[in-house]
DNA sequence: CTGTTAGCGCCTTCAG
DNA sequence: CTGAAGGCGCTAACAG
């Protein structure tokens, strides 16, 4: 069969280096077969074989290559995919957390990327999840672009789980937070405590949260018959520095707002920062001993130092480490659970509100 | 062959139900070799084939398998595994985005694991992760237990880069920041601004940035010919309320300190929380008109809102995204440059004062 | 209780 | 330029 002299099969180094099941069997002498029944738990194994395959895999630092065993018809790859906007934001860094802790729960893994709000990074994306096989998906849609690649049909199957955002005509699982109500009761609040113009920071109405938490604003507006100040809405801020000037634009004009509604956390740290800012101007300013009137701050999103905000804040509070492991939870249970086929569920988590 | 009539090649749904090269070939009317190739984007293929394997992996929605690519030898796996303590850290999930930024910029995709500073859940997460075949590994190391799961034989040539922090007795390739000069110069302004009493508010020592946080503090003092007042020294503060609790304690003390250093972000944000309340207190106690004493303290790690902070706030400013981005870069060195052979690496991050 | 056979999806090697 | 054969590591199904 071989020109090798020896007749011994000879066990020579392959390429990657890692040690197989033939290699754990050579060592144990046994067969294949046997290594895979005890590694996979199998309780019909003589207790001396067991020992002898559990010595050789220990000897040898045997790892069981999970991409094989994907290959095997009906077995899962155990991975699922996240794809965030930005996991540079806290808040989305909680929400991985969530997911991650759920799917370690299941004995899943997680494959994660930033799609940067781009729609073609995250069709990139999700076509390598799908090459690797992932179960399932998690994404925070960026909502710009045509959605097809996240459609169920070209999904073929792997559910998918939108966070925080939906996407317009794809009907999937879907977790958000109660934008609109949190939207609406702090402005109401605003408005209850007697304010009339009242700013708005946000983003840009194609980010489905901004749209919701606008629509929570005008809405409170509109219940409380008070125009909305079309001169203070200042939509499209999607970092801190866009949100600080466009504070500041608002602060300097001829007739300012008495109170600002801040969609989320990016922009209400940057109003603060503007308020601050155009406060120390007036200190130096002005030296008539008058404070200046305090402006009234209420944001979408807490973060840790809301409470210690050098602004009086009140925020609309919610949780982004379990909106994230709703969302995984709601995937598992597609995929484990008995629910693979009820139709698509939306979830709204709700807020509360901190003064 | 088959009892099946129909003569002509049979298409049975698979159960996976996703496409194979097999699938896309007979709809090309081509050999799965030419799908291969053509995904492969090999030169020599007939322009007109080549377009009917496009139009067929479009029709079918076809992802090549990735896990099933990677079992040929010399294939790789095209993924890395990253390790984190804490991903809802803000610090962590900068060092992510670095990490994940030059993944992506290197066609490498990141499964993440949270090790919750449990050295028994590191193990497995780095024993999955080498299952499932991950090209390196990216590790913030718990630092307790025995760390055999790291050393370099038990990785079998895959290479390891820590992050962060070091493991004693473990030689890989490793980026920290300098913590022993951040701790130390911040300390020595402190004591050059005539501080003689400073509390330290830091991690227990069995966590590696606690420890050499510590001894930049040790230092600054022995170079000042000061002694380090141990009664303010707090150590095994791991989150934000019992670093609350540990200054709530120092500033009750009958000799209180008159400045902080905190050795990490979690205890600055605590010490700040407890000083605020302290200083409550006492505006609600005594009505004497004598403000009480500012506190004077300095931070090791920066955070968003540093500067805004309601007590003064020096901070030991480094970058998180960066440290992510090197430690990647040092692991693609290994493995796509020249450097596979070089000798373990330790890079030191330089960090910035700011006042 | 244990071993043999075969094939998951892909691509390198070799023929045509 | 294209196709056929074989094997990567693993484990169901089927002997023994």
């Amino acid at each position: 069969m071989s020109a090798i002299p020896d007749g011994q099969a000879e066990r020579r180094p392959r390429a990657s280096g890692a040690p197989t099941v033939q290699d754990v069997a050579v060592q144990a002498n046994v067969s294949p077969m046997t290594v895979s029944r005890v590694l996979s738990g199998a309780k019909h194994v003589r207790p001396e074989l067991r020992e002898r395959v559990e010595r050789a895999v220990a000897e040898l630092g045997y790892h069981r290559n999970e991409n094989a065993r994907s290959l095997r018809p009906g077995q899962q790859s155990g991975l699922v995919g996240v794809t965030i906007t930005n996991i540079a934001n806290p808040y989305y860094a909680g929400l991985q957390r969530g997911i991650e802790e759920v799917a370690a729960r299941h004995g899943r893994r997680i494959l994660v990327g930033n799609s940067n709000e781009d729609p073609v990074l995250e069709r990139q994306l999700v076509a390598d999840f799908l090459g690797r096989r992932v179960e399932g998906l998690i994404v925070v849609p960026s909502g710009i672009g045509e959605p097809d690649h996240l459609q169920p049909a070209a999904l073929r199957g792997v559910p998918l789980v939108f966070a925080s955002r939906a996407v317009d005509g794809v009907a999937v699982d879907t977790v958000l937070v109660d934008d609109v109500t949190g939207a609406f009761e702090a402005t109401s609040t605003l408005l209850r405590e007697g304010h009339r113009r009242i700013a708005f920071l946000g983003n840009r109405l194609s980010v489905f949260t901004g749209r919701r938490r606008f629509r929570g604003f005008r809405q409170a507006h509109q219940s409380a018959r008070v125009a909305v100040v079309e001169d203070l809405v200042r939509l499209g801020q999607q970092d801190v520095e866009s949100a600080q000037q466009a504070m500041a634009e608002v602060l300097e004009l001829a007739d300012p707002p008495t109170a600002v509604f801040s969609a989320n956390n990016r922009n209400t740290v940057g109003a603060i920062r503007a308020i601050v800012a155009a406060q120390r101007q007036q200190a130096w300013t002005r030296s008539d001993g008058v404070p200046p009137p305090q402006m009234r701050l209420y944001g979408f999103d807490s973060f840790e130092f809301a409470d210690l905000s050098p602004v009086p804040l009140s925020v609309v509070d919610h949780d982004a480490v379990e909106l994230g492991r709703r969302a995984a939870e709601m995937l598992f249970e597609r995929l484990d659970g008995t629910g693979a086929n009820l139709p698509p569920r939306v979830v709204e988590l709700p807020v509360s509100l901190r003064a």
